[in-house]
DNA sequence: GGTCAGGTAAACAGATCGGTTTACCTATGA
DNA sequence: TCATAGGTAAACCGATCTGTTTACCTGACC
């Protein structure tokens, strides 16, 4: 057994192809193709191009291994991250991002995956933000994430992976503002 | 003359077909059909279906109308315009982004016109930060710029309008925070 | 009245798409 | 030994795509 089982070097090959050239200008012959495998066996193991694309995007939802490092790094270090990912000469954007853009249907599986893979996304933040005490998580943990999206997609424009540490400060500022708000809350209640 | 130009209705046909279905999703015969126009008067207009799309993309860039109003009003005032564009039933996502991530092609005519606009935004941005005297404002309309595609792309996603307000909110700290440090070096210049 | 630019309608060309079908091949295991 | 599961290669289907061509029509201007 040389290589992976045909099912897994479908995925692989899903997985390149459509990150790379769009869903859309990928027909599933490329993808056989490029898995070295027929066409029948691909339909073999996925009935549709749909469930392909649903494979694929659910692949791509890895789980976060959790760190025991501060809440702060690890949260600045995620924009950290992303300035590699942007600076990857195959940076192509935010694939889930993409597929709806690309697909456009709504009710398509893939909306449903970019919107749980999205919301785990943000609870991640969310927790951290908690761990440091900060009362307004919720509502912070989703800027955090508008950021990141925006970094994300004003890369893709305009080819610049140095807008990761724009987001990366801004992000900053942010979290300090809701630090400095919650020691000033705490030491008035303190005088008080 | 009841209806406008051919040109022109071929153009108002193609926004609105491009846009809320996808540039790669319509062909040149539906936009010649809800332009009530046949395909040979399309292609006597626009050579071909890149050309349309180009022509697409730079009708959409609107110039901003200049205002008198206080610069801080004017550049929150962006993200409450926003989440009116994101709470609209035809909201899918901004036209630039959609196009680039469609096309993939970087050496394509719409990538160029997308740049453009982007740094066009990111001027005004910061014309109206100089104007309140920030000395950063140049990372700063990059990062106000951030938020805003990072609501736009989030919003598309999630589907939910109040995505401009989160980000409305980080912008105004932001902003908050480059004014208070301005005094703040220019009130201990003061003192020494 | 005749010319002609610019329009319509529809067929056509060549390519590609998602998906199916046919025919053949090969390793495994009872 | 021989059935079978699962693979390959390639033709095929119907739909759709961008773009071209053919044939005809209409209204304005000299």
């Amino acid at each position: 057994m040389y290589s992976a089982a045909p099912a897994e070097r479908i995925l692989a090959a899903a997985d390149k192809l459509f990150y790379t050239q769009g869903i859309r200008a990928v027909g599933v012959d490329a993808v056989a193709a490029e898995a070295g495998v027929s066409k029948r066996t691909l339909y073999n193991h996925y009935p549709s191009k749909d469930a392909l694309i649903a494979a694929y995007l659910t692949a791509r939802f890895r789980q976060i291994t959790p760190s025991d490092a501060p809440a702060r790094e690890q949260l600045l270090g995620a924009f950290d991250r992303l300035e590699r990912i942007l600076a990857d000469g195959s940076f192509r954007g935010c694939p889930y991002v993409n597929a709806v853009i690309e697909i456009g249907d709504p009710k398509h599986q893939a909306a449903g995956i970019a919107v749980q893979f999205k919301e785990q996304r943000r609870l991640w933040y969310r927790a951290l933000l908690e761990r440091m005490g900060i009362g307004a998580a919720d509502a912070l943990a989703t800027q955090l994430q508008i950021l990141s999206e925006g970094a994300l997609a004003a890369a893709l424009v305009r080819g610049d992976p140095s807008l990761a540490r724009s987001a990366r400060a801004a992000a900053e500022v942010l979290i300090d503002n809701a630090v400095t708000r919650r020691r000033r809350t705490r030491s008035r209640a303190r005088s008080a």
